[in-house]
DNA sequence: CTTGTTTTATGATTTAAGTCATAAAACGCA
DNA sequence: TGCGTTTTATGACTTAAATCATAAAACAAG
């Protein structure tokens, strides 16, 4: 309903990978529902956010009893299935230059990224550009410098800007 | 309706990188038919195969008067989220080993890998198994024979069994 | 059976990203 | 307003996986 959460899993050493992240209006979670499977992360509020919690049999009612309701959720796993994709294909063959500008536009088309005078403001830390991409903070600093550097975009006060 | 086909992308210098793998009685690329995007990875027949391939129109007649339907829809689809949820994880962050153990445990579970005297044989070829995890041949062919050296599987002329 | 291709295999070498160390700037808050 | 924490930043060094080279075994096709 508000605030931002993100969908996380920590490695055997501890290191963080972030599978999404997930703001107002949003919905997660239902894909273990439908296998009977225990989840497979974590969620996590990134900032002090509401979330409605829905019952399994209520939620299945709601499926069962609203087609509409169903085609929504075809959607949305759709789209989040579409994300995955994409970001495993990167993950696993493109540099990180190609990785970190992928998620970036894909977060300006997905996540809510403002618009203002600079271009879109990249709301997202250099932690979790790394996070999300399976790269290291220090290799997300030098690849957003260098991608500055190339003009693809730009750092106004540490801010990202694309 | 039967044979194998895999999902795959090249990246920039032609490193291939497997979405997934297909069998008899699965589905593949309804994801951007929801999302009116264009296909952002290939179907390539591993071997010969017979796909039925349902136009648009007549898939969303079928959802539309089978709500049933939706529903092995969304599990399906649910299904795929997961695979891909733990892959990006392993794949990010987890070290050879782990990857390739975890892509050949899921194999088990649910592509269609046969269980004779001598455990599942994977039937998988060291380079299928590295293009589903990002890792290259020589390094699937190491990884595995460690593995076999650890005892958590056997490696009958040449053939993986776990 | 022969021949060309694919798959598995192994050793040597390179390299890109990770790791480690350190620090300044920015932020949050009591 | 001061203090602890987070975020961004940079340089030096290490390392694990990629790359390169080579080859034997297995397989496929004629």
């Amino acid at each position: 309903m508000s605030g931002e959460i993100k969908i996380n899993n920590y490695n055997d050493d501890g290191r963080e990978f972030i599978q999404g992240i997930f703001y107002k209006d949003q919905s997660f979670g239902e894909p273990p529902l439908f296998l009977n499977q225990k989840y497979p992360a974590s969620a996590v509020a990134v900032e002090e956010a509401l979330v409605l919690c829905l019952p399994k049999s209520d939620f299945m009612k709601l499926l069962d009893e609203n087609p509409a309701v169903s085609i929504r959720i075809i959607e949305n796993l759709a789209q989040r299935l579409y994300y995955k994709s994409v970001m495993a294909a990167e993950m696993s063959t493109q540099e990180p230059e190609h990785r970190v500008l992928k998620l970036i536009d894909h977060g300006i088309a997905y996540f809510n990224f403002k618009k203002d005078e600079n271009g879109y403001l990249i709301n997202f830390t250099r932690q979790q550009i790394g996070d999300l991409t399976g790269l290291r903070v220090e290799t997300v600093i030098r690849t957003i410098k260098t991608l500055e550097k190339k003009g693809v975009l730009k750092i106004i006060n540490r801010k990202v800007y694309r």
